[in-house]
DNA sequence: CATGAATGAGTGTTCATTCAT
DNA sequence: CATGAATGAACACTCATTCAT
């Protein structure tokens, strides 16, 4: 605590930049995507030279996997986290979870990420791998785990898993990808409530999903 | 036919050759994107040099416009013309035309040119703002039409346009991102049928559209 | 014949390039070295321009693979054939092809690209791989065999082969070493004559080889 | 010994630090060259920071003046007193000298130097100036003086001081650069002995240079 | 004395487009 | 009509040296 106030300014400076380097890079790879993105604009939005990002981050690929780390892999470990910490019932759950990812993630700018994977991806294999492991093998395996809960507790139904699981990611991934093509008017993505649709979609699919839906 | 008999070779080749670069140029695009597709490539393909592409298409760009109106646009014409000239109700009109549009194109190579354009849009304005007034407004004006049919003719409920568009356009989104993101193992996308999975929104969608939904 | 004449400027200047630009490489390699050459000056010392190099050869390894070939392989062969049909003693032999060696090779511009590997190669592997394979392989081959002829013949004594080959190519190397290091000056170098200096190496070592030596 | 005892611990590293620098640099040096050795690296060997190293030399290039000064001048000097206080014959001292150097410096780590002024000394001007300076002239005008002595006892002939000298250096050069072409096969330079190549030559020069030469 | 954060100049390679032939 | 030679702008990454702490 006394150190805050002893460390001397150069110090301090040293300490802040990868953080500054992180929110300057995830600003423009969202904006821009990764290979349009020039490292010496990134190093220039965070106040430094060209050399000094490199200081802190060995290659441009290295500055987008913290980047991912810092902005997405953080949100699904906390995802992950409360999903094994929820007390309530697994229709709950998997209502809470769809929401509060489009409200932790889906809504943020990090999204530009996802969108940015997928256009990109097969242009950049290592980075595609990378958040294939880091990314979309955890989050596939968390929703997995709530499917499986709720069958267990016998709140759901069989169903095929696969399908279900898309049935979850579509629609976010279709809000995110309207969001970040901002060239392209994709239906209903500028006036919709996206926070709304992700609700409305939420409630179809537990009902589909439960065993005793009283929809009558 | 008399036509092949009377046309000189030359003459025969000269008129083929914008469809042997158009389809050459389809498969590039859909394989590697936009920006990364070497016109030179694209010439080979076809069997011709370089400056015989820019013989016949001015850019690069025009050649994608190009590509574009012979893969899509005519397809979303032909989609339109049939929805003009159909008889049944607007829930089977709808119903049929999803599985129709995956059969015909989400399942197509030409399919691509939907993940291309949403990647690269970004990048590209003009092309962005060309596939926007061709394909996209035609396409979502259309959909309008068959609900304004059916809420017209008494078959569908009062719903949220901007909504049930989404609804329609995002299962197939889903699916031809998930097609074109090699790199990618976005989950369901590898082993699920498509077809099934696109028929059985469209059931559910109709029957969340429809006055009389037999459900209870 | 007649073709030389119809030939079209462009059509001409397009086959005389790489030689051109070859001879661009040759010198600026051996003044300032692999690494030190920049691929722009090539291309303007060749009169064109930096993306026209990369047209005639992909990478500026291969047009130093391309310069080797050009002027030390094109060498080698040379001598090898000749030691082949040589048909005088394999002393003569051995002394002709020193001093031919010196004239046609060490004495001239193209020697700096010994000086060049030796100085370079531990940087560039590739390039010192193939210069061993290309180069150094054949010459060691090629001198193995002179003696080996000599011995079957009986001219030569048993004798040392390394340790020969060694004496051989020990003078000419130190001789263009000192040659191209042009801040250096290494005893002798520059006053004295290498031809000289060449021949009564060749004589001496000939005399040490031989059966008869008639030094008594 | 005292000396341990009364110096502190600091005071202690601080004389041997230039010391610690200085070994690491010719090691880096040797193995790398010049330009391709990193200063941070150097410090790093020696276990201080890349400040520390300017601290004590101004600049890489002072840096590598002091590894030749302190591994090949010292040397050269070692070499010229012991010529200055030799007893025997000028024919011995000149075998001895010449087998001495070898095992003394060409067989060493050290001998690396000789390889990277030769190498790199058109690209550093002043190095290689240096090195000429403080190596090349002083060592050649050793040589000389030998051959004088020798000629003004009447110990040898009236010879060709230029090639002579050549003649003692040449195979010296040639097994250092052959030693330090990690990626090149010179022949010979791997199997066969160096010393007793370098006394083979030597005795053979003395032979040639003796006024009486009893080779009959 | 010692540290290590910051700098910024320098270069091989690609590719859409043009135009002389 | 068709060719293909030529252009030139654009971009990531390195490292000796400095100087605030």
């Amino acid at each position: 605590m006394s150190e805050s106030l002893l460390t001397p300014k150069r110090e301090r400076r040293k300490q802040q930049r990868p953080g500054e380097l992180l929110e300057a890079a995830l600003d423009l790879f969202v904006e821009k995507g990764f290979a349009a993105t020039k490292s010496e604009e990134v190093a220039a939005k965070a106040g430094v030279s060209k050399g000094t990002l490199f200081l802190y981050f060995p290659s441009k690929e290295e500055l987008f996997k913290a980047v991912v780390r810092e902005n997405v892999v953080k949100t699904v470990k906390e995802g992950a986290l409360e999903v094994a910490n929820f007390k309530g019932s697994s229709a709950e759950l998997l209502k809470t979870l769809m929401l509060e990812w489009w409200r932790r993630y889906g809504s943020t700018k990090a999204s530009g990420i996802t969108k940015l994977i997928i256009s990109e991806g097969n242009h950049f294999p290592d980075l595609a791998a990378f958040y294939q492991e880091e990314v979309i093998d955890p989050a596939t395996r968390m929703l997995k785990d709530i499917l499986e809960r709720g069958r267990a507790t016998g709140e759901f139904l069989n169903f095929n898993t696969e399908h279900t699981t898309m049935v979850v990611i579509a629609p976010m991934l279709f809000l995110i990808m309207s969001k970040h093509a901002n060239s392209l008017c994709i239906s209903g993505s500028q006036e919709t409530n996206p926070e709304n649709f992700i609700a409305q979609h939420a409630e179809l699919l537990v009902r589909g999903l439960s065993n005793s839906n009283s929809l009558c």
